[in-house]
DNA sequence: CTATAGTGGATGTAATATATCCACTTTGTC
DNA sequence: GACAAAGTGGATATATTACATCCACTATAG
């Protein structure tokens, strides 16, 4: 029930890579340094979000990585799913896994709607309103109290 | 990313202990049986929804185990609690927990409006809604489709 | 008193997450 | 062309967690 390291580390390199002007890239040497991330696991974790089309390497002297798309199209949601895989927050929303008891059982819908509610929430902002500065810090203080209740 | 097995196991459960009437009790091994639970790992997820508070105990001859609350009372929420403690999708959202980022970190407001949505959504129907019959089964279909996009 | 049913601790196994090592390939620069 | 910089890819190691089993114990109805 939680997004792994990885994915960390992922997110917090897409975000470095959506602040410097398009067309430009980052070794993934400097961003592990900057985000004190563990340069090997990175590098594994940058061929992920190259394999999905986030990001886009080039080798050699000079080299580097850089987003592959606008910053403005890409999601934490998308980013969990690169290294992840699809989101299912319980097998029987796994793709083609079928459970004995799905049609009768109740739980699965539940499920499915929370997990799109959560998908839906993720996908309302993208990697470019995130390096945005002045964005809306305040409804952190709100969820979090909300989450106290909730969690 | 997903709930465990025990946290299945432990709804199973608790859906059974929904369906029949106030103040009956079931055996471990009854529902270990129809839900084809191992036996001795259920009782383990038994204790620890005792301990949550969510179902009662009552030992020896005649014994089992029965809903501490109404059933209108308690929601899928409530067992992921119980059974996963205080959900928390990224380490920066456990309580007491600080990241160094925090205060800086935009990602981190995001991923608790997203964990809030999932929560709420799963706090909007009990048990007593979901051992009713007839219930919107309709929004299995929608949720999933949509899950396709959105996973 | 005895069979039944939950309690609790110890232990085992498998899977996953996290990380490191190193040999290789590509490419810009001198 | 040689060299160094930088991404690629496979093998391996370690820690943690998920999942499960075993068994001795306690409480209780009849
Ligand atoms: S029992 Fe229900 S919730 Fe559990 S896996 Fe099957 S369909 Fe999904
Ligand atoms: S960097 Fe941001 S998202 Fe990651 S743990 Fe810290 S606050 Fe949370």
């Amino acid at each position: 029930m939680q997004i792994t390291r990885q994915t960390e580390y992922a997110i917090r390199t897409l975000l470095e890579l959506a602040k410097v002007p398009k067309g430009e890239v980052l070794q993934v040497k400097l961003i592990s340094d900057r985000q004190s991330i563990p340069v090997e696991f990175l590098k594994k974790t940058v061929q992920l979000l190259a394999l999905a089309g986030l990001v886009s390497t080039r080798r050699g002297t000079q080299g580097g990585i850089m987003l592959a798309r606008p910053a403005e199209d890409i999601t934490i949601a998308d980013i969990i799913k690169a290294i992840e895989g699809p989101v299912a927050i319980n097998l029987c929303l796994e793709p083609g896994y079928v459970c004995p008891n799905q049609g009768t059982c109740p739980v699965s819908p539940v499920l499915a709607r929370a997990q799109g509610a959560f998908l839906r929430e993720l996908q309302r902002e993208s990697l470019a309103d995130l390096v945005k500065p002045g964005s809306d810090k305040a409804s952190l203080l709100v969820d979090k109290g909300e989450e106290k209740q909730l969690g």
